[in-house]
DNA sequence: TTTTGTGAACGTGTTCACAGCG
DNA sequence: CGCTGTGAACACGTTCACAAAA
C-alpha cells in the first residue's frame, strides 16, 4: 500500500462522521459527490483518498453506506480499544476526562497522572490521580496524553515513551521530540489563537482557502 | 504582498516562541540555521518564510533577537488586544476561561455564553455565565470561540457571525459554514486521536514524516 | 568567510478529465 | 447513462544552490 498522507487521514476521519450522519438518516448508498459537499472539497478528492485502500464503490451506483462505514472504521484503527493514559490532571486533563465521546470511539482512559501534590489522590471521574514517577511502572497501554505546563512537556514525552507509548497527544504549546516509530500530534491553541490573529490583521481584500469556510 | 501559506502561518508562531526562549537566554542574534534547528526544518524554509514579510535579517551575521521578535509579533497582530467571546461553559470552555497564557499573548476573554440553565448565572473567574440568548446585542468583541455541544455548534457560529465576530474557533467536531471574510479554525481532538489510531495500526515499516518528531 | 534572500528544481497533494464498468 | 477509479496536468509548498551583502 502506498504511503497515506496526513490530509487523507484527517479527511478519512471527516468521512467517517459524515457516513454515521447519513447512516442515521437511512440513506443506504452515498456517491463521492454527496460525500464531497457535505466536506466541502471535491469528488475528484474522495475518490482518491478511498481509492489508495481499496475500491469500496460502484460504478453507476456510489458508495453503500454501512459497507464504507466499516471499511473506514478499520481503516483508521477504531475497529479495538485503544488504552490511553493522560499526564496531567488540570483543567485539559480533567475536560478530556470528562468527555464521553472518546469512549465512544474506542479510546479508554486508563490512568491520570499529576505531579501536583494537591492534585495526587483526587477522584477525577472513575479514576484517581496518581504521581507521576508511577507512570514508569506502567506498560499497559499504548496512547498517552501531555495536558502539563509547557515546562514539563518533553520529561513526560520521554517518560511516556520509556513506558511504552507508541503514540501521543500533546496540547503543550511545544514542538517535542521522541523517537521515531511512536507517532505524535501536538494540539497547540495558541498557535490556533494566533492564526486567527493573524488572519483578522490582514487587509480584507485575498480569499483565504483554508481559513474561511 | 504575495498571499502567505497557512503552514508559513504556523510557523510564524512556532518562530515568535523560540525567539522569546532566546531572547531570555539573552542572546542578541539568531541565524535561520538555529532558528530551523529548534523547529526540525530547514533554515532555508525559516529564510522564505521571512523573507515574504521583509528583510528583517543581515547577511553574515543572523537575525536581531529583538527586532525579529518584534516583527513578528506585529505581522500576527499581537501588538493589540483581542477581545473574546466563549460560548460553551462546559469543561472545555472553562479550561479555556481558567487558562491564563492567552491573556498573556493578548487574548481577552469578555464574555461567556451558555445555554444550560444550570450554567447560567455561575461565576467562571471573573466572568458570570450568561444565556446565548443575549450574545445577539453584543458587537464589542472580534473572536468567538465555539465550545458547545456539537448539534449546537452551527447554530452558534451563525449567531456569532451575525453579532460580528470576525473570526471563529471551533472545538466542535464538525466542519463549519462561515461566510468568507470569517476566519475559521477547528481544532478537533477527536480526530487527533483517529490520527493516531489509524498511524498506530499501520504495518510498522514506512517512516511518516509529520507524524513522528 | 558567513549567512541572508531568492529563483529554480523538486516533491507532494489536489483537480481534471476520461476510460472502464455497472 | 451514471459514477467510480485513476493517469495526467496542475498548483502549491519545500528544498536546493548560489549570487549578493556584510
Amino acid at each position: 500500500m502506498a504511503r497515506i498522507s496526513e490530509p487523507t487521514v484527517r479527511r478519512l476521519s471527516h468521512y467517517y462522521r459524515v457516513l454515521d450522519e447519513v447512516a442515521a438518516e437511512g440513506r443506504p448508498v452515498i456517491s463521492s459527490h454527496v460525500l464531497a459537499e457535505r466536506e466541502g472539497i471535491t469528488s475528484a478528492q474522495v475518490r482518491k483518498d478511498l481509492s489508495s485502500f481499496g475500491s469500496f464503490g460502484r460504478r453507476g451506483l456510489g458508495y453503500e453506506v454501512q459497507r464504507l462505514r466499516t471499511e473506514i472504521r478499520a481503516i483508521l484503527g477504531l475497529d479495538r480499544r485503544w488504552r490511553v493514559v493522560v499526564v496531567g490532571a488540570g483543567h485539559i486533563g480533567s475536560a478530556l476526562l470528562a468527555y464521553r465521546g472518546f469512549g465512544d470511539q474506542g479510546f479508554d482512559v486508563v490512568a491520570v497522572y499529576d505531579n501536583d501534590g494537591e492534585r495526587v489522590g483526587q477522584r477525577l471521574g472513575a479514576l484517581v490521580v496518581r504521581p507521576v514517577a508511577e507512570l514508569s511502572g506502567r506498560d499497559d497501554f499504548e496512547l498517552g496524553v501531555i495536558a502539563t505546563p509547557v515546562r514539563a512537556a518533553q520529561d513526560v514525552a520521554d517518560l511516556l515513551v520509556a513506558a511504552g507509548a507508541r503514540g501521543i497527544l500533546n496540547f503543550a504549546p511545544r514542538k517535542l521530540r521522541v523517537p521515531a516509530g511512536v507517532a505524535l500530534r501536538t494540539v497547540d491553541m495558541t498557535m490556533e489563537f494566533e492564526g486567527l490573529s493573524f488572519a483578522l490583521s490582514q487587509p480584507r481584500a485575498r480569499r483565504r482557502r483554508r481559513t474561511s469556510r
